[in-house]
DNA sequence: CCCAATAAATGAGTAGACTCATTTATGACT
DNA sequence: AGTCATAAATGAGTCTACTCATTTATTGGG
């Protein structure tokens, strides 16, 4: 007898994920990772301390958790804003500018997202979802850089890589924790036309 | 009546400093920072756990402490082996050279180290040292690029905050765990390549 | 030399992330 | 329905970085 939902089991699960991932998102959002302990997570998702841990291995993987949805939707946006512009740092700013107003509409949070993402050590889980939105960031900057400039697929990849460090050292960077995500935009661009014009 | 050597106190705490630093130094070292407690570090050092955090304010300062000498070291080393070098990617692997094998000396630390530089929050103590020192390198590699391409020094200042962003991710990203430091090498010269030559 | 003022050291105590032995719920099979 | 096997949930307990009220040491002045 299958239903055409899941057995009780799974709904069970699906709902409680569902919780802790709601219950993060709001404290999160609210007071910032630093200030939320993970005690308060389960008690705003009703849930058992250990259940929490069943569901996000770390603190960090929760963080995570609650981000990985805004930033593929980031992702998809940049996507769309980018397809339009012909010059290629033009492109490359559409693109990223929503990833990087998502990752600024709270500094403590965005920075410790990317920091969970480098530093992190849990193998599955949140993180490599995290992982592979950041690859496939990566992949999309790759393929602007290839067809506004010409450049080689080995040699656009490079250049994506290095695109893809200055916006993760931007972002992380103490020294910029007060810039506007526009200012960091402009100070991205600018580092963006250096590495790509000849001179 | 003032001694040649300062007081009482003051050589106290330079001795404790000293006592403390070599004992993070060793342990770290050996078991990696984290197997080793701030409380063994304490021990080790002889001194009461409360005391260590006189002296450095969390255990991510510790590992700052105990590191900092070796960072300040491989900078000069590679201000000398530069020096001779006329290709500017040349001078820049011989500059950065000795900083990633420092820092690979154990990747474990090599990693934490660096996340403490970008993520940790003190505002002085090593933390500062240590961004000195990165900020130091930075220098030197701006001085590198602008006399051995001829950019001009805004461009070059540019250029080499993007060299730094490359080194400093290719060191951290969990891609690179197993990568040696000559892998390590050979990868930040291709993007360096990319990034300085015109096409 | 003694005393007050100040600096440093101490270690029991706290907080918070995370674990794990036990309990509870679900599903499968008769 | 009853029984077993298995998955999930629980929360008291552990571990460890870090704090802070108390104690101890040093110094400079009378």
């Amino acid at each position: 007898m299958q239903t055409e939902t899941a057995g009780r089991r799974e709904r069970n699960k699906l709902d409680k994920l569902e919780r802790i991932t709601s219950a993060a998102r709001t404290l999160f959002a609210e007071k910032g990772v630093s200030e939320v302990t993970t005690a308060e997570v389960a008690t705003r998702a009703d849930v058992a301390t250990g259940t929490l841990f069943l569901y996000a291995k770390t603190k960090g993987e929760l963080l995570l958790l609650a981000q990985n949805a805004s930033y593929r939707e980031a992702h998809s946006e940049g996507i769309q804003a980018a397809a339009s512009k012909k010059d290629c740092v033009a492109a490359l700013i559409s693109l990223l500018a929503p990833i990087v107003r998502c990752n600024r509409e709270h500094v403590e949070n965005g920075r410790t997202y990317l920091q969970e993402v480098v530093f992190g050590t849990s193998i599955e889980g949140y993180r490599s979802e995290a992982i592979e939105l950041m690859t496939g960031t990566e992949s999309s900057v790759a393929e602007i850089v290839a067809s506004r400039t010409g450049a080689e697929s080995t040699r656009a990849a490079e250049l994506a890589h290095v695109v893809m460090a200055i916006m993760f050292l931007s972002l992380s960077s103490p020294q910029n924790v007060d810039l506007t995500s526009d200012q960091l935009l402009s100070a991205m661009k600018l580092q963006f036309t250096t590495v790509l014009t000849a001179d």
